[in-house]
RNA sequence: AGGCACGUAGCUCAGGGGGAGAGCGCUACCCUGACACGGUAGAAGUCACGAGUUCAAAUCUCGUCGUGCCUACCA
C-alpha cells in the first residue's frame, strides 16, 4: 500500500494552471453548431473591456460555470458565449486619462486618431478580465470570444438601427435629456443616479411689470431663472385670480415674461407659483411646448453659463447660483431661503451633477417593443427567477419612457445617418450611402454621435451568434437557455434584450432569467473602492484556491438574499476542500492496485455500510440535481457538503477502515468494500465537479479506472432503484447505538484511551441480530472491548445508560462511575422528553385535534408520544437505581 | 411619496401550517496509522413585536417597530 498518490496538502495553484490549460487544449469548452445533442446555451453578461474582475463578476460567472459544466456532463451540447463590452463612456474616459499624462487630449488628436488609440489600448489591456475569468475556471467557448465593436456585431447594430428607423421606432428630435457636463454627452434616464441632497428652497420675487408688488416663486435652482420665460399658477388658485394676461419683470435680466395658468402647478407647493424654464427642466419644457413659450438656454454643454445669461456668462453653473442669489439679495428680491431636501441626479460614470438639457438627440420609441416584452413574461415564454423580480420587471416596462440612444462621445457605434448638405434630409443606411435618398445629392455628412453602449448590448444574445446572417449557431443555440445576471442591470440590459430579441428574432432571447444577489462585505455594505472594503477575487484565489472560493459563492447563493462575504467564510470552505482532498488521499492509498473490472459486478455481496453509502449518495444526487435545475445553488452545495463530510468521511470511511487495514485482501468484504469505496468516490467527484472543477479533475486523474477528463464523464443521475431504505433504516439504528455509547463516554468523562464494555438490551429480535451482526463495527467505532446483546434483562450494575429507539444501552463503569454525574445526565434527558410529552399530551387530549387533523398526523403524534413515554419510563427506572446506591 | 425584500442560536443564514436546522464560533476531552484546515461529545433560540385565521402558526393574513434596496417629473 503506497501513500505517494496524493501529496499531503492540496496545492491549488499548480493544479489549477495545469488543468485549465489541458481543458483549453483539448477543446472541452467548445459548443457544436450542429449536433444531435440537446442544446444548452448561455451568453455571458459581457464585462466592460476596461474592467478588472470584481466579486460581482466572480459570483456571476461561477454560477454560470456551474450550470454549464453540469449540463455538459449531462450530455448537453453546451455553448457558453464569452466576450466583452466596449463600454463607451468608461473606455473613452480611461484612454483620455492616459492621453492627459502625455499632455494630449482627444480633441488635439482628432477623432480618427483617438479611435485608433482606443483600439490600441484595447489590444494591450482589454483582455485582462478574460484572463481573470479563466482563473475562475470559467468554461467559456473562448474561440468564439466577441467584442461589441467587432465587425459582425457592428453590422448587427447598424441593421437594427436602420430597421427601427424605417419602422418609425427611432426618431430624432429636440427634447430635454440628461446631460453630463463633464462627459459632455447625453445620458439615458437609467444612467442617472439620484441621491438625496440637502439643498435649499429659494423664494424669489418677480415684480409685476405694471403696478406694485409681484409674484413670489420658489425654486431649488435659482441660476435657471435667467432662462425663465413664464411664471405659472394653477387656474383654481384664488390667490392669483385676476392675474391673467399680466406680466412680470424677470429680475436680473429685465425681461418681461407672462403669467400663465396651468393645471400642472401644485397649489400646495411653495407659493403656488412656478417659474418656467423650458430649456432646463423637463416639465417646464412640456408646458412651454403646450403654451408656445420662448425657450432660452442659459447653460452650455460644459456646465457654464452662456451668452444668454447676460452678465453671468462664463460662470460655472454652481458659482452662478451663488452670484444670482447675491444679486437678488442686493435688489431685495430674495424673500426667504428654506432648507430643503430633494434628490439630485448624478452621472453614473463620473458622479457629476447631471443637467436637464435641451438638445437634439436620437430616441427609441420603446412602448411597442415593451408590450411584446411584457407579454413574453406574462405567457411564460421567459421565466424570471426568483419570481419576485417579475413584478419589478412589469412595473418598469409599464412605465417605460423613450430611450435616448445618442451619445456625444467618439468611442462607440457611430449612428448610421447622413445629412445631405444640399436638402438637409437624413439618409439612414447600413452601409455608407453615396447619394441622398431625397435629392440624390452627393454631399453627405455622417452623424457624429455614437450609440448608447447598451444599444449594442441589447443585441448580444443574437449578434454574438452571427445575426443578421442566418447561422447554424443561431439555429442551434437561440433562444439561450438562461441569462444569469444581477438585478442591477435588469432594466439596463435584460429588459432591453427582451425587447430587441423579440422584435428581431421573433423569439425571446432566453427561456429563464436567473437574477442573483449582490456580493457585499461582511457587514452587508456594498463593496466599493471608495469605502475600501473590496475583497479582490484574485487575492482570494491566490490565498484559498479557486475551488474553495467557488464553493463559498455557491454555498451562499441563496435566492433573494445578498451574500455577505468575508475571508473567514472562504477559509471555512477551504477546509472542506482539504477534507475532500484527504478523504480522496485515503481512498487512493487503499485503491492503488484496484481495477474496477476485476470485481464481478453480479457477485458483489455488499455490506450494510456499502449499501447505505450508495443509497445516501443516490439521495444527494437527487437533491443536487433538483436544486441545480431550480437554480438553488446553495441547497445543492450544502447537500453535497453534508454528504461528503458527515456521511462519507465521518461514517463510511471510519467503518471500512478495519476491512481495508485487515490482512485478508482476498476476502469478499475486502473486494466489495474497495469496489464500493471506488464507486462512491468516483460518483462523488462527478457530482462535485461543476462546483469545484480543479480538485475533482486532479483526483479523478489519479483515481484508477477513469479515462480522460472528468468534464467528459457523466453527471450522476438519481434512480429509485438505488434507494435502499432497508439499509438506511438499519444504519440509523447502528448509528444511534454508536452515538449512544459515545455520548456516555463523552459525558461520563471516560478517557478516550480506555476500552470499556457495552451491553445493548432490545426486545426486538431483528434489532438484536442487526447489532450482533455489526458488533465489530460498533466495537471499533466506540473503542469497546466487549459488546453483549440481549433481550431486556436484569440491569447491569454500576452502569451509565442511554436509550435509543428500542434499545437500552449500558456502559458498566465499575469503580469509575460518578453517580451524581449520571443522575444529572439522566435528569436532563428526562426533562427534555417531559417537555415534549407535555405538548403531545395537550394535543392528544384536544377533541378538535383528534376530529379535524388528518389521521396520519394524529397517528404520528400518538406514536411519537408512546415512544417518548416509553423512553422516559426506562430512563426513570435507571435514575431510580442510580439514586439508590448501585 | 410609492414599491419590494428581510428581522430564526454569539455571527452568517437555510427552512416555510403538525417533532426548531446547518456552517462558523464557543466549551470539554483527544496529535487514534486520510485530514489538528482534524476527531468525539456538549452548551446555546419567546423563530422582532401585537392581533387574527386554524384542531394546530416560526411558517398564512393584517398591523406595529426595525433594517436594507429599488422606483419617482415633489418646482
Amino acid at each position: 500500500m503506497s501513500s505517494h498518490l496524493l501529496k499531503k496538502g492540496y496545492e491549488p495553484k499548480k493544479v489549477e494552471r495545469r488543468w485549465y490549460a489541458y481543458w483549453e487544449k483539448e477543446g472541452l469548452f467548445s459548443g457544436e453548431d450542429v449536433s444531435d445533442k440537446e442544446p444548452f446555451s448561455i451568453v455571458i453578461p459581457p464585462p466592460n473591456v476596461t474592467g478588472v474582475l470584481h466579486m460581482g463578476h466572480a459570483h456571476n460567472n461561477t454560477l454560470q460555470d456551474i450550470l454549464c459544466r453540469y449540463r455538459r456532463m449531462q450530455g448537453c451540447n453546451v455553448l457558453w458565449m464569452p466576450g466583452t463590452d466596449h463600454a463607451g463612456i468608461a473606455t473613452q474616459n480611461v484612454v483620455e486619462k492616459r492621453l492627459a499624462k502625455e499632455g494630449k487630449s482627444r480633441q488635439s488628436l482628432g477623432r480618427e486618431e483617438f479611435i485608433k488609440r482606443v483600439w490600441e489600448w484595447r489590444e494591450e489591456y482589454g483582455g485582462l478580465i478574460i484572463k481573470q475569468l479563466k482563473r475562475l475556471g470559467a468554461s467559456c467557448d473562448w474561440d468564439r470570444e466577441r467584442f461589441t465593436m467587432d465587425g459582425g456585431l457592428s453590422k448587427a447594430v447598424r441593421t437594427v438601427f436602420v430597421r427601427l428607423y424605417e419602422e418609425g421606432l427611432i426618431y430624432r428630435g429636440n427634447y430635454i435629456i440628461n446631460w453630463c457636463p463633464r462627459c459632455q454627452t447625453a445620458l439615458s434616464d437609467l444612467e442617472v443616479e439620484h441621491e438625496d441632497h440637502n439643498g435649499h428652497l429659494y423664494y424669489i420675487r418677480y415684480p409685476f411689470q405694471k403696478g406694485n408688488g409681484g409674484i413670489v416663486v420658489a425654486t431649488t435652482r435659482p441660476e435657471t431663472m435667467l432662462g425663465d420665460t413664464a411664471v405659472a399658477v394653477n387656474p383654481n388658485d384664488k390667490r392669483y385670480g385676476g392675474l391673467d394676461g399680466k406680466t412680470v419683470i424677470l429680475p436680473l435680466m429685465n425681461r418681461s415674461i407672462p403669467i400663465i395658468f396651468d393645471d400642472y402647478v401644485d397649489m400646495s407647493f411653495g407659493t403656488g407659483a412656478l417659474k418656467i424654464t423650458p430649456a432646463h427642466d423637463p416639465h417646464d419644457f412640456e408646458i412651454g411646448q403646450r403654451r408656445n413659450l420662448d425657450v432660452v438656454k442659459v447653460i452650455g454643454g460644459d456646465g457654464r453659463m452662456n451668452e444668454q445669461a447676460g452678465r453671468f456668462q462664463g460662470k460655472d453653473r454652481f458659482e452662478c447660483r451663488e452670484q444670482v442669489l447675491e444679486a437678488l439679495r442686493d435688489e431685495g428680491l430674495l424673500e426667504k431661503v428654506e432648507p430643503y431636501q430633494h434628490s439630485v441626479g448624478h452621472c453614473y460614470r463620473c458622479r457629476t451633477t447631471v443637467e436637464p438639457y435641451l438638445s437634439r438627440q436620437w430616441f427609441v420609441r420603446v412602448k411597442p417593443l415593451a408590450e411584446e416584452a411584457i407579454a413574453a413574461v406574462r405567457t411564460g415564454a421567459t421565466r424570471i427567477i426568483p419570481d419576485t423580480w417579475t413584478r419589478t420587471y412589469y412595473e418598469w416596462m409599464n412605465n417605460i419612457r423613450d430611450w435616448c440612444i445618442s451619445r456625444q462621445i467618439w468611442w462607440g457605434h457611430r449612428i448610421p445617418a447622413w445629412t445631405c448638405e444640399n436638402c438637409h434630409e437624413l439618409t439612414v443606411a447600413i452601409d455608407p450611402p453615396t447619394v441622398c435618398h431625397a435629392c440624390k445629392g452627393t454631399a453627405l455628412v455622417q452623424e457624429t454621435d455614437v450609440l448608447d453602449t447598451w444599444f449594442s448590448s441589447a443585441l448580444w444574445p443574437f449578434s454574438t451568434m452571427g445575426w443578421p446572417e442566418d447561422t447554424d449557431t443561431l439555429k442551434t443555440f437561440y433562444p439561450t437557455s438562461v441569462m444569469v445576471t444581477g438585478f442591477d442591470i435588469l432594466f439596463f440590459w435584460v429588459a432591453r434584450m427582451m425587447m430587441m430579441g423579440l422584435h428581431f428574432m421573433k423569439e425571446v432571447p432566453f427561456r429563464d432569467v436567473y437574477i442573483h444577489a449582490l456580493v457585499r462585505d461582511a457587514e452587508g455594505k456594498k463593496m466599493s473602492k471608495s469605502r475600501g472594503n473590496v475583497i479582490d477575487p484574485l487575492y482570494v484565489i491566490d490565498e484559498f484556491g479557486t475551488d474553495a472560493f467557488r464553493f463559498t459563492l455557491a454555498a451562499f447563493a441563496a435566492q433573494g438574499r445578498d451574500i455577505k462575504l468575508s475571508e473567514d467564510r472562504i477559509e471555512g470552505y477551504r477546509h472542506f476542500i482539504n477534507k475532500l482532498w484527504n478523504a480522496s488521499r485515503f481512498s487512493l492509498m487503499n485503491l492503488s492496485d484496484f481495477e474496477p473490472d476485476e470485481t464481478g459486478q453480479d457477485a458483489r455481496d455488499l455490506s450494510l455500510a456499502d449499501r447505505w453509502i450508495l443509497s445516501r449518495l443516490n439521495g444527494v444526487v437527487e437533491i443536487v440535481t433538483k436544486s441545480l435545475d431550480e437554480y438553488r445553488f446553495n441547497d445543492a452545495a450544502s447537500a453535497v457538503y453534508q454528504f461528503v463530510w458527515h456521511e462519507f468521511c465521518d461514517w463510511y470511511l471510519e467503518i471500512i477502515k478495519p476491512v481495508l487495514y485487515g490482512p485478508e485482501t482476498l476476502s469478499s468484504p475486502y473486494v466489495t468494500t474497495r469496489f464500493t469505496l471506488w464507486s462512491a468516490l468516483n460518483e462523488t467527484l462527478r457530482l462535485l465537479h461543476p462546483f469545484i472543477p480543479f480538485i475533482t479533475e486532479e483526483i479523478w486523474d489519479k483515481l484508477p479506472g477513469t479515462q480522460g477528463s472528468i468534464m467528459k464523464a457523466e453527471f450522476p443521475f438519481p434512480s429509485k432503484a438505488r434507494d435502499d431504505r432497508e439499509a438506511e433504516e438499519a444504519m440509523k439504528v447502528l448509528i444511534g447505538v454508536v452515538s449512544g455509547i459515545r455520548n456516555i463516554r463523552g459525558e461520563m468523562n471516560v478517557a478516550p484511551s480506555l476500552s470499556v464494555d457495552a451491553i445493548v438490551h432490545s426486545p426486538d429480535k431483528d434489532v438484536r441480530e442487526l447489532v450482533e451482526r455489526h458488533r465489530d463495527m460498533i466495537l471499533n467505532l466506540c473503542r469497546l472491548k466487549g459488546l453483549e446483546v440481549t433481550p431486556p434483562d436484569e440491569r447491569p450494575a454500576s452502569s451509565a445508560t442511554s436509550v435509543f429507539g428500542g434499545c437500552t444501552i449500558f456502559v458498566p463503569l465499575k469503580g469509575v462511575i460518578d453517580f451524581e454525574l449520571e443522575q444529572g445526565r439522566l435528569n436532563k434527558e428526562i426533562a427534555k422528553i417531559s417537555k415534549e410529552l407535555d405538548g403531545i399530551g395537550k394535543k392528544l387530549s384536544n377533541e378538535d385535534f383528534l376530529k379535524k387533523a388528518p389521521q396520519d398526523v394524529v397517528d404520528k403524534v400518538r406514536e411519537r408520544g408512546e415512544r417518548l413515554a416509553e423512553k422516559r419510563t426506562r430512563l426513570h427506572e435507571h435514575l431510580d437505581k442510580v439514586s439508590h446506591l448501585d
